[in-house]
DNA sequence: GGCTAAAGTTTACACTTGTAATCGTGATTT
DNA sequence: AAATCACGATTACAAGTGTAAACTTTAGCC
């Protein structure tokens, strides 16, 4: 498998990639006008956000007269992956189950998705433990008095 | 409902907050010692992380001898259902669903979590759309091309 | 072939974060 | 009582972020 670099993606960035995502590629012109329309963002910060991101090589350009055409070097799902994983990954693993719960309540899931997610936890339930321990504290939730 | 107040907690302050939360309340030298231990920090800095803790309101202190004892002001399971809710907040509806397939891998679940979310989810696929769009862009995926 | 507009590059600047050292003060030990 | 220890508070400092202005280069137009 890939050594994942690890790539940090701001709040501000994600917003940029997400529009870059969607579009396969894209100039600055676009990109700039739909986030100084949802965002309220001046040019000038879009251009700092992009440079930043080519930077961090989430991003390359291509030249095109005189502008470049930005295109992902990051997959989407691959970033959205990481991230998620990465803030579960700090989470007591003993709530987890309970975080995912209420999670869940808050997202739009489509039915094709709840049936997919059906199926891998009927799947997973196949092996899964009795119960999950805290791993907060050196010995466990144990060590509370 | 509760106005719940915009909390940043970030990921190294998290880490002592997750020893308070399970603790209940707690001394800055058993904090300390814990995070010496499990992250190599200097006491130093687990002090400036519980002074920064308490400047932002996620911790109290009661006096306790030439000490304080530490408690949390916010419950673990707000804080951890704010973050996740914060994090897919971002991220494009259209994919949430894959992304939490692909975090669900990752996972460690108990087979009563699994049965809980099993039930959530059956209860949630009645009214659940067919499709859900990709709102990245201001007209949806439809503004690709 | 200049002029201008648009794109990229450099500089800015305050705030947050990670990671501490140092300082002041009250508590503890000898 | 003096010396030391343990805590919290103050100061430090570089890197990352949000947000942008100013400067520079370049492509296209008259």
């Amino acid at each position: 498998m890939e050594a994942t670099v690890k790539l940090e993606i701001s709040d501000a960035e994600w917003e940029v990639m997400r529009i870059v995502w969607t579009l396969g590629e894209s100039n600055s012109r676009q990109i700039t006008e739909i986030l100084a329309d949802k965002m309220g963002w001046k040019s000038a910060t879009v251009k700092t956000l992009l440079g930043r991101l080519v930077k961090k090589q989430a991003l390359t350009t291509r030249k095109d007269g005189n502008a470049f055409i930005y295109t992902p070097l990051v997959a989407e799902q691959d970033a959205m992956d990481s991230a998620t994983r990465a803030l579960f990954g700090h989470l007591c693993q003993m709530k987890v189950g309970q975080t995912l719960a209420d999670l869940i309540d808050n997202l739009t899931l489509s039915k094709a998705n709840i049936a997919d997610l059906q199926a891998q936890l009927a799947e997973k339930a196949k092996a899964a433990p009795e119960t999950v321990a805290c791993d907060c504290l050196p010995d466990g939730c144990d060590a509370m008095k």
